[in-house]
DNA sequence: GGCTCTTGGTTGACGTGTCAACCAGCAGGT
DNA sequence: ACCTGCTGGTTGACACGTCAACCAAGAGCC
């Protein structure tokens, strides 16, 4: 039986290439639109997008990291910066004392206020007007296999890290 | 007339975090097992991939920029890294004092040549066998219609940086 | 109560990418 | 020749994300 190729033919060359260049391009545009003419950063977005559609304007540390996806390292980090820029306070949540609150500032809440239509306008501008209702509908279904074939197929875990498994 | 809506509807936002999330996920994905089963950045494998095809094994800095679409600085911080790991020379091109040739060393060569393989079957397992030939034609299709219309709408640039525009 | 394990979060170090500044060398005009 | 501008490349400072180590507070169990 014929082995799988060692390389891509040139259709798949060109679909992986325009795949990879296609959401990059996209990406490093939009996040400079939204630097320019709002002064934050994708990370800074997201957090208040997140923060901001809930009532309370409050959510425990845990829960923000599940929603975006994010490692609980690079939540601390971007939470001090954004603290420091007056957007967000982290709080000690009283329910856990291990825990801490993120909770939305008026300044933060401002910010993305500010931030957000124009961001969507250009969201639609270099990604939604470009295609029709079913196109985008493809695209939808396409790009969610993808990401299903990634979580049903978890990367090979890297034998935990923590404890070095010594023996004394 | 009826303005364009602040916010996405739920399709398009459907669409549109696809859209960004698959890509992310699978870019991740990808860099992990290249850095764990050969070494290599995402950035060596993108530049000793372009090298090695080049049969001379060696290209003006000012054209690896070109063809990765890199930023000039980001492709000499890459290749002096790279050239302390040895697997790249920066030496003077002859033909113009300011440019310098990157050379492809044999450990470089070697590096691409067994990462590669691996490399390429896990763009299949994750993106190619996912997808039926006319699938990813279609993809390939869409993706590139977003890529050229960035091209043709590019970034308002940003009245020249460097000479500061000062009335003495 | 004590003991261990787990969970939630912070920190520091490191590799990377971007920006602005800088510098040397080429090119064009006079 | 000279001056001016442009081009190719390097550097340093900074923001960001990842990793490993660490710490403190809960949870489970004896």
């Amino acid at each position: 039986m014929p082995t799988e190729p060692t390389w891509l033919s040139p259709r798949e060359d060109r679909a992986w290439r325009a795949f990879m260049h296609a959401h990059h391009q996209l990406a490093v545009r939009l996040r400079r639109h939204l630097l320019e003419d709002s002064g934050l950063t994708e990370a800074d977005y997201e957090i208040l997008a997140v923060l901001s559609e809930h009532a309370t304007g409050s959510l425990p540390a845990r829960e923000l990291c599940a929603l975006l996806q994010w490692e609980k390292s690079r939540l601390s980090h971007q939470t001090r910066r954004m603290q420091e820029h007056g957007f967000i306070v982290r709080e000690t949540n009283p329910a856990d004392a291990r825990s801490s609150m993120i909770r939305l500032l008026p300044a933060g809440r401002r910010a993305i206020e500010d931030a957000a239509p124009q961001h969507v306008r250009n969201v639609r501008r270099h990604f939604i007007d470009l295609l029709t209702p079913a196109e985008l509908d493809i695209l939808t279904a396409l790009n969610e296999r993808i990401l299903g074939h990634l979580a049903e197929d978890p990367f090979p875990e890297h034998s935990t890290p923590d404890e070095p498994a010594l023996s004394p």
